[in-house]
DNA sequence: TTCACGCTGTGAAACATTTCACAACAAATA
DNA sequence: TATTTGTTGTGAAATGTTTCACAGCGTGAA
C-alpha cells in the first residue's frame, strides 16, 4: 500500500511527464523531474522505485516507460465512472476541468436539486434530479462520487451515495462525513487552504515562536 | 512554527466549534471534538496545547476560549485583503464560498481577461481587467492571492502577483509555480485529489501489495 | 582496455508526526 | 473528609516520511 503523499506526487509527475513528452523529450533525469515538480532528486527516485520504474545510470529514466509505470499504479484496469453531486459553480468547474483530461476517468452523471439544471447536459455530462440519484448510480454502475453541494447538504448526500453503492468520495465540503468503513473519503477544504496561506505567509505582524 | 497539518486541523476545529457554540454548548471534551473532526482525542489535546488552550479535567474545554485561542493563532491582527485572479466557475465558487464567512478575510479585488466580466461586482467583489492587476493590488495593499485561471496562464499570473507585492498564494492550478523565497504557496490540485480517490478506493480490481 | 564521470538504487540516519499510557487533578458522591 | 470517576496534559514509544551518502554501474574519452 503506497502512502497518500506518494500518490499525490505520482499524479503530479505524470502530468509533468505528459508535457515533457509533448516537447519531444524521451529521457529525463531524477534531478530534472525534481526541479519541475518541486522535490528533491532522492525523493523522485524513491517514488519511481515504488512504481517499479527502472532508470538507466547514464540516460536517466525513459519518459514513456515512467508514464506507463505510473499509469499501471494509479489507474484501475477499467474506466472509472464518477458521479458529481451539486452542479453549482464549483461542480461545473470540476466537470469542465476534467473534460477529456484523463481517458480512464469519466463523469457519467451529475445531480442537482434545481429543475432548471435537470435534464441538461453540462460539459458533456447529463444532469439528473437528486431524487434519481440512487437509481442512476446503480444502473450506471458508478462507484465514485464528488460532492460539490453546500455544506449543510453534504452529510445527506454522502449517505445517499454510500447507500447507492459508491465506494470512494471526493468531498469539497468542510463537513466531516460519517461514513462506513470500506468507503474512502478524500477532503478538499478550501477554507482551511486559505487559512493555511494566511498563517504561513509571514506578514510581519504575528509573533511566531522562534525555531 | 506550527506544522501545516496542525494548522489544517485547527482551522477545521474552529468551524466545528462555531457550530457547537450555535447549538448552545459551552464546554466540550477532547473525545467529542475528536469524533466531530475525525481525529483521536490525544491528537486534539496536543493541538489545543499548541495554541495554549487550557482544559479543565472535569468540564473539558471552554468552547469560546478555544475559539479565541485558535483565532489568535490563525488570524493575523488585521483583516487580510485577498485578490482572486480568474473569474471562471472556480473563481466564482471561491468568492461565493467566502461571502461573509470569516470576518478577518476579505476578497478585495478580482481580475479577469474577459471584458464582459470587468467592472462588474461578483459576490461582493469588484472585477478588474488583468492589465490593472499591478496597480490595483499595490493601491489596495493586497498581500494574498488566489489563482483560479487555466493551467497555462498560472505561471504568468503568479509572476504578476509576486511582482505586485503578494506574499502568499493559493494556487488551484497543477502548474508548479516558480516563486522567490519568502513567498508562500499552497496548492490545491483537483486532479491529484480525484486520482487519490481512485487509487485508495479499493474496487477489487487492482493487485496491491499486501501489508 | 582503462579511467573518469555522473547517475541510479537503496540502507541507514535524520526528522516529523501520531499515538500510547499514565500521573495529576477537579468535581461529584457518600 | 475520603473515595470514586473520568478527564487533561505530556513524556516516551511507535510510526511514518524524507534525506543523506555511497556502492555499483554504464557510457564516453583516451
Amino acid at each position: 500500500m503506497i502512502p497518500e503523499r506518494t500518490i499525490g506526487r505520482l499524479s503530479l509527475y505524470r502530468r509533468i511527464l505528459d508535457q515533457v513528452l509533448d516537447q519531444g523529450r524521451t529521457y529525463i533525469f531524477s534531478h530534472e523531474l525534481a526541479k519541475l515538480s518541486g522535490n528533491k532528486p532522492a525523493q523522485v527516485r524513491r517514488d519511481l522505485n515504488v512504481v517499479k520504474c527502472p532508470g538507466c545510470a547514464s540516460k536517466g529514466y525513459d519518459v514513456q516507460e515512467m508514464i506507463r509505470c505510473i499509469d499501471s499504479t494509479l489507474d484501475g484496469p477499467d474506466k472509472q465512472r464518477i458521479a458529481l453531486v451539486g452542479v453549482g459553480n464549483l461542480g461545473r468547474a470540476v466537470l469542465h476541468y476534467f473534460l477529456g483530461r484523463r481517458k480512464k476517468l469519466e463523469f457519467a452523471a451529475a445531480f442537482d436539486r434545481d429543475h432548471d439544471k435537470v435534464n441538461r447536459v453540462i460539459h458533456g455530462c447529463r444532469v439528473y434530479h437528486i431524487d434519481e440519484l440512487n437509481d442512476v448510480i446503480r444502473k450506471e454502475n458508478i462507484r465514485l462520487g464528488v460532492i460539490t453541494v453546500p455544506v449543510s447538504e453534504a452529510g445527506h448526500i454522502a449517505d445517499l451515495l454510500v447507500h447507492g453503492g459508491v465506494r470512494g468520495i471526493l468531498n469539497f465540503t468542510p463537513a466531516p462525513l460519517r461514513i462506513p468503513p470500506g468507503v474512502y473519503v478524500e477532503n478538499i477544504d478550501i477554507t482551511s487552504a486559505i487559512e493555511k496561506v494566511v498563517y504561513f505567509t509571514d506578514l510581519g505582524n504575528r509573533e511566531k515562536e522562534k525555531e
